[in-house]
DNA sequence: AGCTGGCACTCCCTATAATCGAGTGCTAAC
DNA sequence: GTTAGCACTCGATTATAGGGAGTGCCAGCT
């Protein structure tokens, strides 16, 4: 347990830190954040917080950075305090930003990612809620030649699943008209593990359809989960690298390298965010090696169970308060706007 | 006009200097390219190229360096000369990766996008067939709430565009769907343009309709163009970083900021290819400031008026021969595949 | 006239050394 | 428990020198 005074220290250490970006020394500690004691009382303190691994020196005669373990315990009493660390009149930009638009969930959701990397300056991640939970209003099927059929499936949420489906038998345009109608009239207001059960009902369809009816409802619920596959969305990437941790292209790399691959993001993502409440990976408590030297913020939205997330990533050296209260409010006016 | 043994020596420094990323030498150039004479010739040819502006050199003591007038130059002849640089099973494994897949539009381009950056190492960026121009292939509205409707536009490429519209009226189920039909006998394989014909037309309309109809149209157009706007996929960027020409990030930067911002990007490719064929711009002859260390290869597909791009940016100091092969090759593929 | 070998010259790059100074840890006193 | 003072360490910066790569030019050769 740490003494007041070292928690105060360790807090003040992490602020400059992450404003300077470079290791701190006792004497800007006690000039600029009030402690109220000498320098070398703080390098005591100092000690002590290395001692159990709060802090570390880079070398003998340098200041203090902090370590993972130290932004954990600078987060967690964070949450606590829970102060707002951003202006008023930036949580008023946010709602208005929500507030004029109207938007089409795809753009919602570019918007909403360049917004945050923005208003952070850290790369922003948005995932748009489970695709394959949502209810299906509208099935499209549109003939594209010969046996080709376009199967489109439109969700409650204004989300979109398409793909090209191989119909094995030549079917006209009514045949085609006749399978939407089926289609529609039973899986309309269903969620696709509801369409699982209408293909095992289908032996009482007409007997024409059986064969096609049962692959569209399979298609159906396949395009829907691969749709899920695509529903993030990034930004602010190119920020990153104006970041000193970043400076070497090489560090970069790798995070780079993920974030282009949507899924593996994604995967990541889903891990970390259990449902409720905005979630804080540091450093090293990802299991990825790619995310090492990089912190994740996550904030929840939506229902719990077909739930989106809204996320920042910065290096372990981010601005914490901010980058929870901004994800947060994000995440809580695009709850509203869907 | 340059003789036939300094278009040799331009040629070989360059591919040396593709493969090296320092200033080459005239003693390598004897030594690997079989110029048939010694390093004084050479020396002798190297001094008179870079008065004419092909080559230069960093500092007195250093090898040549192509400038953006030399890969100009070998990139010309290398257009008439047309050597394939890629290995026939390469061409395979292109022609076998469209040959397996059944793709939706939007995952072609992105396998595409994935597909050219993994073979050239570059960049690369993928623009799908314009939206505006293609026919309308279906009109879906779907009830969003009272007067909320999401209006949803297929067309004959299998692209998708959306938006949700305010009707400024209530619509019950079956008006809607009136609405739907009228605007499907009207519309279906028919492209935007001439839906604004329609709109004008609108007077012999059932007058119910007149109002929610014609704003309708005016949206499908309007939603229409905007899908333009986002039909630009890329993948690669991480790869660019690890080159040695943006081993600094700061190099980095405006390139990748530029590359997220789709619709910039898009401005600059539709600058750049005029109909027909593989166009470079190397360097400086790109008229973005952020392209001025970087060279496009950039080829068409899909009919003259509705063109997509397919294109690699790299750093000037690219193979310009394999570039322009793949790029070719793919857009081939691509355009079969659609 | 063009090509070549030889040679002096330039200037980048690296290694080594020296100096500076920031920041600490320790100790002794309050 | 806190503080002032001081010796100490070690990174960062600068200075200097040496090595070497590659050229330009000249004189001679084909």
């Amino acid at each position: 347990m740490l003494s007041e005074r070292r928690h105060a220290v360790l807090s003040a250490l992490i602020d400059e830190y992450v404003s300077s970006a470079h290791p701190v020394p006792s004497k800007v500690l006690v000039e600029r954040y009030g402690l109220g004691c000498s320098p070398a009382t703080v390098r005591n303190d100092l000690a002590a917080l290395e001692e159990t691994g709060y802090v570390y020196q880079p070398h003998v005669s340098a200041g203090r950075v902090p370590t993972d373990v130290g932004y954990r315990e600078y987060v967690d009493t964070l949450a606590s305090e829970s102060r707002g660390t951003y202006t008023p009149s930036e949580a008023d930009s946010i709602r208005r930003f929500y507030a004029t638009h109207e938007l089409e969930v795809g753009d919602l959701m570019r918007q909403t990612a360049s917004l945050l990397a923005a208003m952070t300056g850290y790369v922003s991640v948005v995932v748009a809620p489970a695709v394959r939970r949502s209810r299906i209003k509208r099935v499209s099927l549109v003939s594209m030649g010969e046996r080709q059929v376009l199967l489109v499936v439109i969700t409650d949420s204004g989300q979109v699943a398409k793909r090209f489906v191989d119909v094995n038998q030549h079917l006209t345009d009514d045949q085609l008209r006749d399978l939407e109608g089926f289609l529609s009239r039973n899986l309309d207001d269903h969620v696709a593990e509801e369409a699982e059960v209408l293909e095992r009902e289908l032996l009482r369809a007409p007997s024409s359809f059986r064969a096609a009816a049962a692959t569209l409802i399979r298609e159906i619920v396949d395009c829907m989960e691969e749709a899920d596959d695509e529903r993030l969305v990034h930004g602010g990437a190119a920020g990153l690298l104006k970041l000193p941790e970043f400076a070497d292209s090489q560090r970069a790399t790798p995070l780079l390298g993920m974030l282009e691959d949507g899924l593996s993001m994604l995967r990541t993502l889903t891990e970390i965010g259990g449902p409720g409440g905005t979630v804080v990976r540091i450093g090293r408590e990802n299991a990825r090696e790619e995310l090492a030297g990089a912190s994740v913020v996550a904030t929840d939205y939506g229902d719990h169970d077909s739930a989106g997330f809204v996320a920042v990533i910065g290096p372990t050296r981010m601005d914490y308060g901010r980058a929870m209260a901004v994800t947060r409010c994000v995440a809580g006016e695009l709850d509203e706007a869907l």
